[in-house]
DNA sequence: ACTTGTGAAGCATTTCACAGCC
DNA sequence: GGCTGTGAAATGCTTCACAAGT
């Protein structure tokens, strides 16, 4: 999954809190901090922001501090974010309509190129101004868009196809939303959120 | 965050893949595992599986393997998932919705104790068999209840008020799906699910 | 005086490798 | 022969601490 071996996955992820964290400061009109203040809004340590933000390049000045502008446009480009990403969604259950509704995508330059759907219930329904498209019908359609990122919201026992749908339709990245462990070819990056698995970490926790 | 300091949390949340990848053998009537093969399931190493199993006792035999549905029951055990657990919900906009109806959570033992917001729209609607109440009843209601777990799917920029309210009604730890860190006291556990920020480090590896 | 960028130290986690048991 | 459990090695990540810049 880890791709640039000198780069920890970890910082990748960071990056993208600290960008949050420069959005929040440049709305307040702040135009300079600290890696001390990023740290503060990211909720991790200072030299852990400097650390990271070194293997990418050199953004502050000693004794100065960072411009906020400068380094959010730096970590938008380093994300990837100045242009804008198509993804696919395969799942039009309430997971899926939540994300198609979800501003933080459209805000964050990922927009919805097709949702997919198995079912022929809802297959040709309109749901957030998106047609529901056949599943079948996937690899045509990316022959098309050339779309490479996909995301899973379809039910755990459906998890596993979905994503070899996706892989032969020649998807390069998966965001998997279901709770099973996803097999994939290397070449593709696949990306676990499980709601029930952090649940179950917190209740470890709460001994009682 | 971390609370056992000789357990390290990844191995907690590794757990839970651990147990769903018994769950799925034991559907498939698989009576006897290995670590390899709980490995294969849940995409780790199996001397990692061996090792996140030795923190919490010795559940295999040499030359055997596993024994599918004790392990499965001790692993529920150990993340406390052989009882029920109350959730509240702040929240009751698309995401919340998708979590009040997705049976993953019931299949997990967590139930929703109830479900706030702050929107007049919302308050005293009836979604998914809850009513919505009032965010300024919260404390009282949590006075009550003892819930001890918190799920935020509030906008942004309400989700460190939603946070504070939640430490304020006693909750002890939370769920956040804003995408922002949240500042919370010592005493109370914090995870963060943030779909933004994971598609946005999927953006970071597909450079073409 | 203040803050960055970074080598080096410190710490944590993962993987190896093998003794011991089935 | 096959598999677990686990010290020890290897790897990776985070934090420290300070030289250098403003």
């Amino acid at each position: 999954m880890t791709r640039n071996p000198d780069v920890p996955e970890a910082a990748v992820t960071r990056l993208a809190a600290y960008l949050e964290a420069l959005e929040r400061l440049e709305t307040q009109e702040v135009a300079t901090t600290s890696s001390a203040e990023i740290a503060r809004h990211a909720g991790v340590n200072a030299a852990q922001v400097r650390k990271d933000l070194s293997y990418f390049g050199e953004f502050g000045r000693p004794g100065l501090g960072y411009d906020v502008a400068n380094l959010r446009r730096s970590l938008a480009r380093i994300l990837h974010l100045d242009r804008e990403h198509l993804v696919i969604l395969l799942g039009s259950g309430r997971l899926g309509t939540a994300l198609l509704g979800y501003p933080g995508l459209a805000q964050r330059a990922f927009r919805v190129a097709g949702v997919f759907d198995s079912s022929p219930r809802v297959i040709g329904q309109e749901l957030c101004g998106h047609r529901v498209l056949d599943v079948r019908n996937l690899q045509e359609f990316n022959r098309e868009h050339e779309v490479k990122i996909g995301i899973i919201c379809v039910p755990t026992a459906q998890a596993q196809a979905a994503c070899d749908q996706l892989v032969a339709a020649g998807i390069r990245a998966i965001l998997n939303f279901a709770p099973v462990s996803l097999r994939a070819p290397p070449h593709v990056l696949v990306r676990h959120v499980d709601v029930t698995r952090e649940l179950q970490a917190l209740a470890y926790y709460l001994a009682d």
